[in-house]
DNA sequence: AAATGTGAAGACGTTCACAGCG
DNA sequence: CGCTGTGAACGTCTTCACATTT
């Protein structure tokens, strides 16, 4: 566990196998008591289990009380084999001939991603973009509740956004431990954001959703999830020169009918 | 060009090879007069090109001329080889012995990406979220800018925002072709998404940012890229629910020693 | 008959380790 | 000697295709 090792993979899958110990086989953990019959979630899976949630959610609103791999993979945007092959390292919960009960699975997933119970999470910067995470209403709707809103700008202490006062970051210490806070969300400038993820860390938190362009450095055993919209917007550019640079015509997509869906059919790219 | 095909891979790299023509080896596409040397590259690269270019940017404020792919690799979060291979992609910038030059790093990473002039963005959608991002300063000096608002509720329509007027939907067409848009940002409730997609796409736009928690469905030829908040969350709180189970005291990280960082060590989590 | 669950094959991505260049 | 560039090894993820079950 003290290797050289991948930093905030951002939208990558971070990989790169640990030392020794691969990953206990079943129990034998230190915690025990670990569930049986399953013993590791390839990091991949864990990425699409939200998206096959909602996804569920929505069937089960719609009535739906059983479906097949094929129809939730649709759903969700994948293929069904992927989609099988996800749901198999939960155990078994489908039927062979009829499909998956839709009440079953949105337990199971539910449990896997520990949303049994509404997480608090703390958000620091409210400024801009943290303002609007704040009235996100997203999150209370799948599983997480913002327990504190903090701000180092005195101007903006004790005001209340959505029915929550703002702290100030000097209590942030109080803030983590008085509401058993685990998960910090960081909409801060640049220029705060490693001193805010330290103080963060030093508080007792051991996640991190990152809106900040830059890269967080935090100790092992404390987990970085990055989101930075110009990245995304700069991929969507680069592949906009590539259907430049190959031919497209710009105005209207090459194959005209609607069918599936575009985002990069090749996993690389002529330029 | 037409097989099952992942949808919306979200922040998971889309693969899946696609029939015959083996993505072109170097120039013989349509448009030709494609750039030389290098023929294609990896959808993996790509995605991690404007991190190392933010870093890059650093590094050249910072005064530097040169960055060894060692000090580079850090400041962008990923090691060192993983950098160096993307950037042979490229073809060669750097100098054995020395580093690369930032300067003309900067550039060919622009080029590609196609940066080398600011692209139009339109937004869709001014509610909570889409307000805070038609104000997010990192679009700006990131090779972007909002050309036009738009929304569907007549009351915002007029509004300004930033000093940018907002647009009825209805005239998303004439606002799409007016500014030459091929990309624009969908912050939408879900329910208006899928429509407003289609719309965008018939006026032309051939890529697209998707903040709405759904799938969108689009032709062959256009990009999504989603970005799901609730989703993030959801991931980090499954390694929380990790953590817990393999047994870390919860309070304090396991390993108190602050090294690099954390971001899910290996491929596999046990459960 | 329909749909799940899964071995096996293949594509892709990462890491190692070192040859080769400056 | 330092650092880049890269072949080769390795690991992970995806896809296929079919045996299996209801």
């Amino acid at each position: 566990m003290t290797q050289p090792r991948g930093t905030q993979p951002a939208q990558t899958r971070p990989t790169s196998t640990t030392d020794g110990a691969r990953a206990y086989p079943a129990a034998d953990a230190p915690g025990d008591g670990v569930p049986e019959e399953f013993t590791e979630l390839p990091e991949a899976t864990v990425a699409r289990l939200p998206e096959y949630l909602r996804a569920l959610h929505s069937f089960a609103e719609a009535g739906h009380e059983t479906v097949s791999s094929e129809a939730l993979a649709a759903a969700a945007g994948v293929n069904s084999a992927k989609l099988r092959k996800d749901l198999s390292h939960l155990g078994s919960y489908g039927t062979r001939g009829v499909g998956y009960e839709v009440g079953v699975l949105v337990d199971q997933i539910e449990s896997v991603l520990g949303l049994t119970e509404r997480r608090a999470v703390a958000l620091v910067g409210v400024g801009n973009l943290g303002h609007a995470l704040a009235g996100y209403a997203g999150f209370a709707s799948r599983g997480f509740r913002f327990a504190a809103l903090v701000d180092a700008d005195p101007a903006r202490v004790g005001e209340r956004i959505n029915g929550l006062p703002v702290h100030h970051i000097d209590d942030i210490e109080s803030v983590v431990r008085d509401h058993g806070i685990q998960i910090a969300v960081v909409a801060t400038p640049v220029h705060a954001a490693q001193a805010v993820a330290d103080r963060l860390v030093a508080a007792g938190v051991t996640s991190i959703l990152n809106f900040a362009p830059c890269v967080l450095t935090v100790p092992d055993g404390v987990d970085v999830r990055k989101v930075d919209l110009a990245i995304e917007l700069q991929i969507l550019s680069f592949h906009e020169r590539r259907k430049a640079l190959t031919g497209a015509t710009g105005s209207h997509p090459i194959v005209p009918r609607p069918s599936a869906n575009g985002s990069v059919p090749n996993g690389a790219v002529p330029l």
